[in-house]
RNA sequence: GUUUCUGUAGCUCAGCAGGAUAGAGCGUCCGCCUCCUAAGCGGAAGGCCGUGGGUUCGAAUCCCGCCAGGAACGCCA
């Protein structure tokens, strides 16, 4: 990275210089109109010496100019105004600069030292519920997290954490029991093995649990004997154990298909009840602290502090009627991950409105030693996909979007611009080419489009916009990647070979290379901030490059072949980091588009 | 009410480890297809960065107040 071999100069410089180094940091400038890299320290450091902050730059980059391997970094070096100190370097340090990284497997970019594990709980689904719009961001979000820490060096595990433990599996449960009661289940005498087949599908599951929450609302007999269901599952009736897992393993085919058409995969596919035996040594835990009291006959633990702004609820751990909740099973969840796999981090990309619930478990589980202080708990919240009128996403019957829909809708648009571009262009693809594109496109387009906003922030979903495949879009950044594609199969058809990257011809050449550089930066910026937009923002300024590149230059064309064949190697660093920070996306690129 | 997130161009959004002239996309206007994909490129117009203070040599960025919008505030997840 070259701010970096620049900071270490620029330290030395002002060390040299009788300046505190610590004042030597380099940035990428802010006025490329100017210089490309800058160093604000002498500004600072005008504080602390007492003295006109362009006296003390004037000192550090007489220093810089003195040394011997300036040169090699360096074109020009200069103070302006009040201190700035502007840099430019010489090309064949860009060039040499930029080898080094499209030569090394990992683009130049270090991996951390000592990777501690880093487990991240994203998806959620519940079981027996079809997935919804509701779903998207926290697959989205944490998948292309999950990829940035593997890809930084660190051991991660990605858990779905299914819910598949609360109160709708009773729901479920007492809602077949009433309608189906002569099943073996619910016969307490019933001895021997239950029956291997599931006595419902995957469309009888999605239709039962919204009838019955309907009814619950109405019917207290209902919502009682879905409670006492619950508790009753939750507690081991064998039966009932037997009936969760038919349910289970009907809704799981489904989650699985509408995870692969996100291009999101887990290492662990847990869920709440994974960690229902890890309750007991968890709450033994609270009991032994002294932190479980009885409140409104449930049972429940303070995590209030003293410097609080606001009241924190306590968290419940055992409701009234005996059964645990979500509190409950994340605290459990924690406990197991601990003993497991011993993690530095466990990021939750979950909902913000779920921000209190959080700071409830986190809290309670600190509190009471059930992590040590070198776990972080922390809560990666984003905002609601919303419509057009500010409010979270419905159909236009008011209902809520399923996930498979609103996919459907993506790829759908995306295969009309494929045809009608095709079309334009004379092109004839087979129908398998068109599907296959469309799925691609059509993930990009979704998935661009979402983690380009800032996490935080509520974001209106318009399918119109994001798949116009017009300007800053997925669509637009997957044609530009495609296009690299192209031309690398031309050069290859045509027997040509890659060769010495040459100094840049052009200000855009002399851009990529210094964009080239930008990435680790960026890619520790994201992880930082756990804020995938950054990427989706590099990567758009490096398709933009690209674009700009072939208006200037022809490489296909070129008759200087040393040139042609320098431009074929640009271009496969490009690509190499197009596709990275793509595949880090979890956006998938297509050969041909 | 309390807490929290958000407020930047007509619209949708970046920028927020403080730095020199605030950036994109869409939309509007002008120009560019005998040449590797025009799903593109070049250019123009468009902004007292919600508001008032404070810190600082320097604030869209940090701190405080206010205004506006969203969200959360005990047995759903």
């Amino acid at each position: 990275m070259l701010t970096k071999k620049l900071t270490e100069l620029l330290q030395k410089a002002f060390d040299e210089a009788g300046y505190d180094p610590k004042y030597g940091e380099v940035v990428v400038s802010g006025r490329p109109d100017l210089c490309q890299f800058q160093c604000n320290g002498a500004m600072p450091a005008a504080k602390e010496y007492k003295k006109a902050p362009f006296m003390i730059s004037d000192d550090v980059v007489e220093k810089l100019l003195s040394f011997d391997e300036t040169k090699d970094y360096i074109e020009t070096a200069e103070t302006i105004k009040p201190g700035f100190i502007n840099m430019t370097l010489t090309d064949a340090c860009l060039v040499r600069n930029t080898k080094e990284l499209g030569d090394n497997e990992r683009l130049g970019i270090e991996e951390i030292d000592n990777p501690s594990t880093i487990v991240i709980d994203y998806g959620g689904p519940n079981i027996a519920k079809p997935l919804h719009v509701g779903h998207l961001r926290t697959a989205i979000i944490g998948e292309s997290i999950k990829r940035l820490m593997k890809f930084l060096g660190y051991k991660v595990i990605g858990d779905i954490h299914l819910g598949d433990w609360g109160l709708q599996m009773g729901m479920i449960i007492s809602e077949i029991k009433r309608t189906k009661p002569d099943l073996p289940y619910f016969d307490s005498s019933f001895v021997g093995e239950y029956p291997k087949e599931a006595p419902f599908t995957l469309a009888d599951l999605e239709e039962i649990y919204p009838r019955v929450s309907a009814k619950s609302k109405e019917d207290a007999q209902v919502y009682q004997e879905a409670k006492e269901a619950t508790y009753e599952l939750q507690n081991g009736n064998k039966g009932y154990m037997a009936l969760w897992q038919h349910i289970v393993n009907v809704s799981l085919v489904d989650v699985k298909k509408n995870y692969d058409r996100l291009n999101v995969d887990f290492d662990l596919w847990y869920g709440e009840s994974t960690s229902h035996k890890y309750i007991e040594p968890a709450v033994e835990i609270l009991k032994q602290k002294g932190s479980l009291r009885e409140s409104d006959g449930a049972m429940v633990v303070d995590v209030t502090r003293p410097d609080d702004k606001k009241e924190i609820p306590p968290m419940i751990i055992y409701k009234s009627d005996g059964s645990v909740i979500y509190g409950t099973t994340d605290l459990a969840t924690i406990y197991q991950r601990v003993k497991d796999f011993d993690p530095s981090h466990i990021l939750y990309v979950v909902d913000s409105r779920q921000a209190t619930h959080f700071t409830q478990v986190f809290r309670c589980a600190e509190d009471n030693e059930i992590i040590n202080a070198n776990v972080s708990l922390e809560h990666i919240g984003f905002g609601t996909m919303n419509g057009k009128d500010g409010k979270p996403f419905k159909t236009r019957a008011g209902g809520i979007l399923r996930l498979s829909d609103l996919i459907d809708m993506v790829e759908g648009n995306a295969k009309e611009k494929i045809i009608a571009n095709a079309k334009e262009r004379g092109a004839d693809p087979d129908q398998d080419e068109i599907i296959a594109a469309s799925k691609i496109i059509g993930l990009a387009t979704l998935k661009y489009a979402d983690l380009s906003n800032y996490r935080m922030k509520d974001y209106v979903f318009d399918l119109d916009k994001f798949s116009s495949f017009e300007g800053k879009t997925g669509p637009y950044i997957l044609y530009s990647t495609v296009r690299i594609k192209n031309i690398i199969r031309k050069l290859e058809e045509s027997g040509f070979s890659k060769g010495q990257l040459l100094e840049p011809k052009s200000q855009v050449e002399r851009d990529i290379l210094l964009k080239l550089d930008g990435f680790e930066s960026v890619l520790q910026m994201a992880a930082r901030d756990r804020a995938p937009n950054v990427i989706c923002e590099y990567v758009y300024d490096l398709a933009t490059l690209m674009s700009t590149f072939y208006h200037k230059h022809h490489i296909i064309n070129e008759e200087n072949q040393d040139q042609k064949a320098s431009w074929y190697t640009l271009l496969t660093y490009v690509l190499a980091t197009l596709e990275l920070g793509l595949d880090i996306l979890g956006i998938i690129v297509p050969e041909k588009m």
